[in-house]
RNA sequence: CGGGCCGGAGUAUGCCGGUAGUACGCGUGCUUUGGGAGCACGUAGACCGAGUUCAAUUCUCGGCGGCCCGACCA
């Protein structure tokens, strides 16, 4: 047995990834101090600095949304057990893991009420006497809202008993049209892991058997995490006429003729924190992409007592110059030494750290680092807005760029069953040959656990022979473990 | 729901069938400040129930709670 340590700085460090990944995982969710448990199991606490980051998420879709001319609305918590039930495939799909609300006001319920593990229902239910003529169409709506599912696991962030998400919901007058929706909404997604998270994402759609209970079919973006598991960050959905007939969205086309609408839906949760936690940290703690970073920048002061006015004073000039700039920025001018300091906002993941103190203002310059790489390098006061800016933006390329390396290594073209096997249990992505027999992805998933994440959308056509049944086949899915 | 580990200051832990000890944290003061400061004083703790025992935080059983691994899932 070993003895732990008494060293201070032992007790504080996180698990190292190689030691034990889930460990790590709520290691660094805690040095960052972004959320924690809660005395309801399997609920979560998201913290001022966990929340933050859902705030900017949120800015960042919001945005995309309107400018698609989607328009927020809100709907209520509790869905009638009726509603839930009228579309087949979907209540079959989530009756094992609703909550339902049985007595209230100190009485039973005539009629229970689900709490919405999805909207679909409730929403369209009402979209019914929205949706009248063909002139109401497209019918674009988006909803941020908590939701709840009951789950036998649950991981902070990645599944939680109730998230906090936003799920859209759109009417079209063709099946082309909601399709295409689908499909658009899909791509803001990618844009989102992409070019604001740096997640590297593969775009796809899912099979049969994986898709939304209620869907004809199901889009996804799938990441890769540190662990070579997959995480599905996002979907959308085209939900055919399935809903609309069960709950009469229909309206008059113009020749006068009553049709059922085309519908989708889409989602985006809380979920993808734990993505971006896993795709970028490291064993010091979480590294943030600098434009969904809270704070881009942390300007830290150094100096003794006597010095701490002048330099706080200088910190906050700095602060004004970089915040006109248009740059977020923080200044911690606690008493905490420098020490303790740097290695706060490391875990917190901020992408950069100016280091300010009597030295630097004679100097005229402040030292930037990057939490990345930990490069360092001195910078004239007059060109630290322009080389921050810089700075940002090489990170944000730099974490994609290993991300996207990273899941390319560790994705194997495979076409022999033992190298499947192998390859799964190395923690891979594999690209293999399947005929789109349900039976068979079955047989896979329970063989060696791995499921298809999706068919790619650039999947290269070509003849082959499935992994496991030997069947025809016309291209490669991706197969791998999943979070 | 199956398998494993674990319940003690805010956190992490050592020894132990008989005054619960240590480190970090937190508070106050002084000295410090360019990579996790030092000293002094202070602060705060055994999940619940039953059993064994002169005596249980320690041993046994049960409950409850947590974590990890599966099944389910965004």
């Amino acid at each position: 047995m070993e003895t732990p340590s008494t060293d201070k700085h032992e007790q504080k460090r996180i698990t190292a990834r190689s030691e034990d990944y889930s460990e790590w995982y709520q290691d660094v969710i805690a040095a960052a101090d972004l959320a924690e448990h809660s005395p309801v199991k399997g609920c979560m606490i998201i913290k001022p600095n966990g929340y933050a980051l859902w705030e900017r998420i949120q800015e960042v879709l919001d945005k995309a949304f309107k400018k698609e001319g989607v328009r927020n609305a809100y709907f209520p918590l509790f869905i009638p057990e009726r509603l839930l039930k009228r579309e087949e495939a979907h209540v079959e799909g989530f009756a094992p893991e609703v909550a339902v609300v049985t007595h209230a006001g100190g009485k039973k319920l005539d009629e229970p009420l689900v709490v919405r593990p999805t909207s679909e229902t409730i929403m369209y239910e009402t979209f019914s006497k929205w949706v009248q003529s063909y002139r109401d169409l497209p019918l674009l709506i988006n909803q941020w809202a908590n939701v709840v599912r009951w789950e036998l696991r649950t991981r902070l962030f990645l599944r939680t008993t109730e998230f906090l998400w936003q799920e859209g919901h759109t009417v079209h007058a063709t099946n082309e049209e909601a399709d295409a929706r689908a499909r658009r909404m899909l791509d803001i997604y990618r844009d989102l892991a992409e070019n604001y998270l740096a997640i590297p994402v593969i775009p796809g759609i899912k099979s049969e058997s994986e898709k939304f209970a209620g869907a004809d079919k199901t889009y996804t973006i799938e990441a890769m995490m540190q662990d070579g598991k997959a995480l599905q960050a996002g979907t959308s959905h085209n939900l055919g006429q399935n809903f609309a007939k069960a709950f009469n969205v229909s309206f008059l086309d113009e020749n006068g003729e009553r049709q059922f609408g085309w519908q989708t839906s889409w989602g985006l949760s809380t979920r993808i924190i734990g993505g971006l936690i896993m795709t970028h940290s490291d064993d010091t703690g979480l590294v943030l992409s600098p434009r969904i970073a809270p704070i881009q920048a942390v300007i830290t002061t150094i100096g003794r007592s006597d010095e701490k006015r002048a330099v706080d004073k200088a910190a906050e000039q700095l602060a004004h110059t970089l915040d006109e700039a248009g740059i977020r920025v923080h200044v911690d001018a606690s008493d905490a030494r420098p020490g303790d300091k740097f290695y706060e906002w490391e875990k917190k993941g901020v992408p950069l750290r100016l280091e300010l103190g009597p030295k630097d203002i004679a100097s005229g310059s402040s030292v930037l680092v990057r939490r990345d790489t930990g490069a360092k390098e001195t910078v004239a006061a007059s060109a630290l807005a322009k080389r921050v800016q810089q700075l940002l933006d090489e990170i944000h390329k730099s974490l994609y760029d290993r991300a996207l390396a990273y899941q390319k290594e560790k994705t194997k073209n495979v076409d022999s069953w033992d190298e499947f096997v192998r390859e799964i249990e190395a923690g891979n992505f594999v690209l293999a040959h399947w005929s789109g027999d349900a039976e068979v992805e079955k047989k896979i998933k329970e063989e060696t656990g791995a499921t298809i994440r999706c068919i790619p959308f650039d999947q290269v056509r070509e003849d082959g022979k499935c992994v496991y049944s030997g069947e025809a086949s016309t291209g490669r899915v991706i197969f791998a473990r999943a979070y």
